[in-house]
RNA sequence: GGAGAGAUGGCUGAGUGGCUGAAAGCGAUCGCCUGCUAAGCGAUUGUACGCCCCAAAAGGUGUACCGGGGGUUCGAAUCCCCCUCUCUCCGCCA
């Protein structure tokens, strides 16, 4: 959420900067309704003023027991005026509250103007793609060959849109959780946390989830409980309507989560294979830092997910998205986009965002600073460190062997119990 | 699932209708004192929103907030209703 005070003094920039990323603001009815609320406001608290004051009056009135019957008659009135009073003023904070909600963050500075996905300039690409005496074969192929995917049975147990994976697959998926948790937490100095699989709606809100994409999101029939779409929900709501201290910031919280999407609006996109799934497992970076150190925060967190793509020696490239195609809640995005043989293309496999205060002001997240003692809003990141699924992708793609086996990348082999090839007879 | 108890500031904990934004203690910050440390003394120590002042900060002022929502009353932390959460006991259970 945006700071009502900002947009009230900056109504033509903030029209101007949702334009570029394609969203409009309605500012008329915004600084009406703002008027109106301010009003309001104002007469209501005036009236209360008054009650506080003659009420005194009244208690000192009846202590030396004079009669107070005139000024009690009087503030039966003021009452009943202050109680229409709130009722309007809570209409119009609500509906002024709602409109807030859905209005998007406002790009970064650096964020470059574009339309969508097709103008995201690349900031960098690393490895060398392998090379193949045969046309590499996607990863549905490759993983239902070796018995480690089952897409079939997956879809006679739950549906469309979910594995099962099996055998040396299920143990590839947990040796990169395990990877990636270890090299966050020992080398990159993350603190790993586990969290429900489930929130409430104040945690989706808090986060930016709700209330406008409810549609993307599984809902669990006759609770109030969603299914997080990603670890950054959870984790991010850890500290929600908590004033953090500055000496703890930056914070970084590394969290290995199952999530789920119901993919509306999907059909007919990524069918085959693990790329677009209801569940997947991902591992999530999440930080709370300071506003001034923010940007820098970004980088280092998206150097962090890409490391794991470098262990790995999995060619990938990054790019920064555009106005256009930047996410709702997000300032800044990385997209990392990992290289994909057997489809011929960079898929996305992180997205790293500076939310900036714009979720802090939502989840009520704050920091008192040391030296003035002023309370401020956190800034808040998080990025896929990484999507576990699509690394698993990426392995089999990368490391397919003329014979349909993979080569274990060599920094899993210690999580694979020493196998350092899946082949068929596994 | 059943029975009971509870939720107050950074923490502990008073407070059963007006003198309570909230006692006291602890902690923290600043100052004094002091060979060092400790102790001692003094002061300060919430958040949000509105208005005034204003380049801004600071300041002034008003309102709200004692788990959340509603009600009674001239007036609610305090009385009533609903909800959430925590604790204890019983039952069930990975």
């Amino acid at each position: 959420m945006l700071d009502l005070k900002f947009v009230r003094a900056n109504l033509d920039f903030v029209a101007r900067k949702q334009s570029e990323r394609g969203s409009d603001i309605d500012i008329e009815s915004f600084s009406s309704l703002e008027q109106k609320r301010r009003d309001i406001l104002q007469e209501v608290e005036a009236l209360r003023s008054e009650r506080n004051t003659v009420s005194k009056e009244v208690g000192t009135l009846k202590k030396s027991g004079s009669d107070a019957a005139d000024l009690i008659a009087k503030m039966g009135a003021v009452s009943a005026r202050i109680k229409e009073l709130e009722e309007s003023l809570k209409a119009v904070e609500g509906e002024l509250h709602n409109m807030m909600l859905v209005i998007p963050n406002i790009p970064h500075d650096s964020v470059p103007f574009g339309r969508g996905s097709e103008d995201n300039p690349v900031v960098r690409t690393w490895g060398e793609k392998p090379t193949f005496d045969y046309d590499p074969k996607p990863h549905w192929e490759l993983g239902e060959n070796l018995g480690i995917l089952d897409f079939g049975r997956a879809a006679k147990i739950a549906g469309a849109r979910f594995a099962v994976y099996q055998g040396q697959g299920a143990r590839l998926e947990r040796a990169l959780i395990n990877f990636m948790l270890d090299l966050h937490t020992e080398v990159h100095g993350y603190r790993e946390v586990m969290t429900p699989f489930m929130v409430n709606r104040e945690s989706m809100q808090g986060t930016g989830q709700l209330p406008k994409f409810e549609e993307d999101l599984f809902k669990v029939s006759g609770t109030n409980y969603f299914l997080i779409p990603t670890a950054e929900v959870p984790v991010t709501n850890l500290h929600a309507d908590e004033i953090m201290d500055e000496k703890d910031l930056t914070l970084k919280y590394v969290s290995w989560s199952a999530c789920f999407r119901a993919e509306a609006g999907s059909y007919g996109k990524d069918t085959r294979g693990l790329i677009r799934q209801h569940q997947f497992n991902k591992v999530e970076l999440v930080k709370f830092a300071r506003p001034e150190d923010s940007y820098d925060e970004l980088e280092s967190l998206t150097l962090n997910a890409e490391e794991v793509l470098r262990r790995l020696g999995i060619p990938y490239q990054t790019v920064t998205l555009c106005t256009g195609d930047l996410g709702f809640s997000s300032a800044k995005t990385y997209d990392i986009e990992a290289w994909m043989p057997g489809q011929e293309a960079y898929r996305e496999i992180s997205s790293c965002s500076n939310f900036e205060d714009y979720q802090a002001r939502r989840a009520g997240i704050r920091f008192r600073r040391g030296d003035t003692s002023k309370v401020e809003h956190v800034h808040t990141l998080n990025g896929s460190g990484l999507a576990v699924g699509r690394t698993f992708v990426a392995v089999l793609e990368n490391f397919q062997q003329g014979d349909g086996s993979i080569a274990v990348p060599e920094v899993l082999i210690p999580y694979m119990n020493g196998v350092d090839r899946i082949s068929l007879l596994q």
